[in-house]
DNA sequence: GAAGTTTACTTGACTAGACAAGTAGTGTCA
DNA sequence: TGACACTACTTGTCTAGTCAAGTAAACTTC
């Protein structure tokens, strides 16, 4: 079948993939990965050409730029113009840890959700909230203090700066309905977010809204959000160790 | 404005981006962005459809198709053969953390990496190593204890088990001079990972290795990897909870 | 030998079409 | 009214070419 061969290969139809009927794309994509998988490249070597895959899947070259792009974008090969595409490093490829909101995840599992809110007020900012929020020192930042229970059981202590130019109605919000993650998530749709995961102990108070000890280690998510031009928000998340951890799985 | 003229348009540069020079899919790609963050499409909304697109920007479908391709991949749009492009509810998107190899991490820093080990054997599987790499219990698993510093300060504890069958030669590697890690992505090129992050306290043996006290909260990651057919290997990384974080960054 | 030029190969980006398949609304006919 | 066909619009995928630009090795010239 096909064998094009005006340039290389006796061998016109290696790939090996068990999917006959998916669109052309993907088979070369299949093609490549197993190869990747199975060690045929390694790290750093350099993989087939354009033209080679064009003539030994029988495509167009658009269709094998379109799977070498896609495995580009998904961290698995690195491409040079000039040069050629080259098996990636692995070492450099991050993995991804997903973070979804707390309501979801909860109901997600099949468990309950419930909110109470300890603090929603307007406040001036001190020197720290207001570096992290791009204001000035004493300028007015609304502050809410919200613990997030699963089955009854309190799962995250929620302390949260945002700024008011971003979201004026966020005090009007009632947090025991809808999260403020969900709630700023449609005032500000398009955001950059920057995450930090550390290991603590909790605040006197803390410890004593999750109902732990203040000895005992907590899994604790500093977020800050920035949309665009000013910032958004910024939130310390102290989840108990024993309660809560971050899950994640990187699958090339 | 809007109001799209049959073909090729009389109006040629409708974005108002800032780089003209780039390349056409990255000014559609810009373009949209950019409305998407002024809230121009709110979440679930219908964007406008390629062929309105290639009207507006005067170039060819594939074009456009590229642009709204890479939107989709980055988890911007959703798109539905026969329905259109829809801007994404955000808060369905992941975010993305980057846990990169220990030694990268902290020579990237500019800071000097030592590792010293004090466990390399081979030794019968437990139940729950063998549950975890996919043996029987008592079958030999291969087992490292090392302790990695970050200018001559304990940073990092890893507890980590290997398959036998897919590094042989793990037992004689020079882990003061490489990573495990980094010699398993040599040993099998493309992996699946699977990770959980916690907080918790160090063992008695690991306070003591890393010099801190066994009531110290730390960030324990716990990392497992599976190479298409078998388990590779599973670690336990135990971090001093003052001394390490995860970080990590979102941008669409 | 050193410096510049040519050539072959690579990826990057694009065009102007094509056909397929999914959705939704409209019009027709029993 | 209900069933069905038709139509318009959408995205999904592909073709067979084009031109541009970057790299490296071979070749030519001084």
């Amino acid at each position: 079948m096909a064998s094009i061969s005006p340039a290389k290969s006796d061998r016109p139809v290696p790939p090996e993939g068990s999917q006959v009927h998916s669109a052309p794309y993907l088979r070369i994509k299949d093609y490549l990965k197993q190869g990747l998988g199975h060690g045929q490249w390694a790290p750093g070597a350099l993989m087939p050409s354009e033209s080679e895959l064009v003539g030994r899947f029988g495509v167009s070259r658009m269709t094998v730029t379109r799977a070498l792009r896609e495995l580009q974008a998904e961290g698995l090969v690195t491409r040079a113009q000039g040069l050629g595409t080259y098996a990636a490093h692995l070492a450099q490829v991050s993995a991804t840890l997903t973070i979804r909101d707390l309501h979801e995840e909860i109901t997600a599992r099949g468990h309950q959700h419930h909110a109470t809110v300890h603090l929603a007020r307007s406040e001036p900012a001190d020197a720290a909230v207001a570096a992290r929020l791009g204001l000035e020192a004493g300028a007015p930042v609304f502050h809410t203090l919200i613990v997030h229970h699963e089955n009854r059981l309190p799962l995250q202590c929620e302390d949260r700066y945002v700024n008011p130019a971003c979201a004026p109605d966020y005090l009007g919000v009632d947090f025991t309905r809808t999260t403020p993650t969900h709630y700023l998530l449609e005032v500000a749709p398009l955001w950059e977010a920057q995450y930090s995961i550390e290991a603590g102990v909790p605040s006197r108070r803390e410890a004593r809204l999750l109902q732990i000890s203040p000895l005992d280690p907590c899994l604790i998510i500093l977020r800050r959000t920035v949309n665009r031009d000013l910032p958004i928000t910024c939130a310390r998340l102290v989840h108990p160790g024993s309660r809560y951890r971050v899950e994640g799985q990187f699958k090339p």
